[in-house]
DNA sequence: ACTATGGCATTAGATTTTCTAGGGGTAATA
DNA sequence: TATTACCCCTAGAAAATCTAATGCCATAGT
């Protein structure tokens, strides 16, 4: 029969938005972790949104997917789309005068760096909630209701982005074990500590230390920086120290640094905030008190 | 606390739409028809989204419901990012070559126009499945997913919109009823057919017939355009006729014209199609045959 | 070559969301 | 005053969505 009493059912929102997600991060288990659900809920939408449409958007490969032609068409107008969305839910928890504050950060960054500064934050804003959220990733603010982000990462100019902190690296150690070491070659006699998501750091300063082919990588790995940043206190060995996470404890001498040279990594502290339509003023506060 | 170990929820995308819908048609009822399904579903959308922001968004009064502030702010923005997404989704049916066109109409046309013309459609769109959906009100075809809308409005000239036929009115009757009726004022004596949607039309046509101040409003009113028509060609009484609904009937001899005093309404027949993109070949078609 | 790992699919069952239905209230209309 | 057209509320039903467990496949490492 070609005369059917239903209106075509609308798409599912949902569905959307994880394909958007998968789509953009080029994996679903990524999008899982920025929906906050497990990578077979992701699998299931975005099934869903196939099933809907009738035409395959992803190709499963066992180590990964990726985009079909008919994705690949879907991906940029889906995005601007989404990012418009985005525009709106923000603008709508603007007038809605919802005072709170929400903060994402990476691990390190957030016990080691914004944890000391939160006093100054509330001190600042002293009517508006403070909520930090830790995340692996950089969040995308277009898309995530965070108020501003802080991560150490490559300085892509890209506006809406404040260079806190240009990042250099050198090794820190416990007073008591500072003693005991000299040259950087007395490294060698250590434990040296390392951070899982930092693997490059001790090569990279070894290099420019003048370590050349020297054994940097033995000793203990550690997943969060906050546990090798207690360890190091603890006189357990030598941590490579990002400069803005461990001043706090060079100044009170719980850490020391043995040498002095420190290299740039390239990356910095970068303080992201939303893409702005009314000027935040609570925004606009916060990146005063952090770059003071 | 300060610090929250959860990221802030992405806003319920669902209750979003059902805001759009309400806010763009000024009516909860209103939106729950276009969504398919109870006003009371819409209302909880709603609320779940009032919620969600912690703003009242509409103001709830007996008779229907207006917009905050709040509320107003988000309409526009809002608008748009669901046009963006209708757009995506347009998109991506029309790659699925989702070969199913979709047309809605009000419920007289579909029956007394379109029906008929079905055949010459299918015959130019071999490869396509023609799917007819009677809705009561033009369907908001950036956001619904309907590939075409006929419906008999105010020829409000937009883009997208092509006049199939200017709407005018006249009596008509069947052929044995047509006999006893030679000038208007015979029709006093007659049953008058009326259609509840079109409850100006006897009025309209008898002023400029100069039947003044007669009442014309007695007689049995029908919620179906086509079941007035049906009583008609039975014999049942004297209905008003549009032209492009009845044209059929005259040709064939089911019905009579007794007078050829005709009255334009100032609507037309009007066959809209959605923004399009890429230039439909389907849609292109289908506006052919239609118009020819 | 063998094993571990990472990424996705699939399934069933649990959970949460969303819908419907039925009962009320208020204002405008007839 | 009766009717109609809205909207609200609540409880239970229905549907959607998620999790958790299991399996497959390809790559990397031993």
């Amino acid at each position: 029969m070609s005369v059917s009493p239903m209106r075509p059912k609308g798409p599912p929102l949902n569905a959307l938005r994880a394909f958007e997600a998968a789509a953009r991060l080029g994996s679903f288990s990524a999008a899982a972790e920025e929906l906050c659900v497990t990578a077979g809920a992701v699998s299931q939408q975005i099934k869903t949104l196939e099933d809907w449409a009738q035409v395959a958007l992803f190709q499963r490969h066992a180590q990964g997917v990726s985009l079909t032609a008919a994705g690949k068409a879907l991906v940029p107008t889906l995005g601007a789309a989404f990012d418009a969305l985005g525009h709106a839910v923000r603008d709508l928890r603007h007038t809605a005068r919802h005072r709170t504050l929400h903060i994402a950060a990476m691990p390190s960054v957030a016990q080691l760096w914004l944890s000391p500064r939160l006093r100054a934050i509330r001190a600042a804003l002293p009517d508006v909630q403070i909520s930090v959220t830790v995340t692996e990733t950089p969040p995308n603010l277009a898309r995530e209701l965070f108020d501003a982000s802080l991560f150490i990462r490559d300085q892509t100019g890209a506006q809406g982005k404040v260079i806190v902190e240009n990042d250099t690296i050198f090794p820190v150690c416990a007073p008591a074990l500072a003693a005991q070491i000299c040259t950087p070659q007395d490294l060698m006699r250590q434990t040296l500590l390392h951070d899982q998501s930092w693997a490059g750091d001790w090569p990279l300063w070894g290099n420019a230390a003048g370590l050349t082919g020297t054994q940097l990588s033995g000793g203990p790995q550690f997943s969060l920086y906050a546990i090798a940043f207690d360890e190091a206190k603890a006189g357990a060995g030598v941590m490579m120290g990002h400069a803005s996470l461990v001043q706090h404890a060079l100044d009170d001498g719980s850490l020391c640094q043995p040498f002095p040279q420190t290299v740039a990594t390239g990356k910095a502290l970068v303080l992201e905030t939303p893409p702005a339509r009314h000027p935040a003023t609570t925004t606009r506060r916060l990146i005063d008190v952090l770059t003071a």
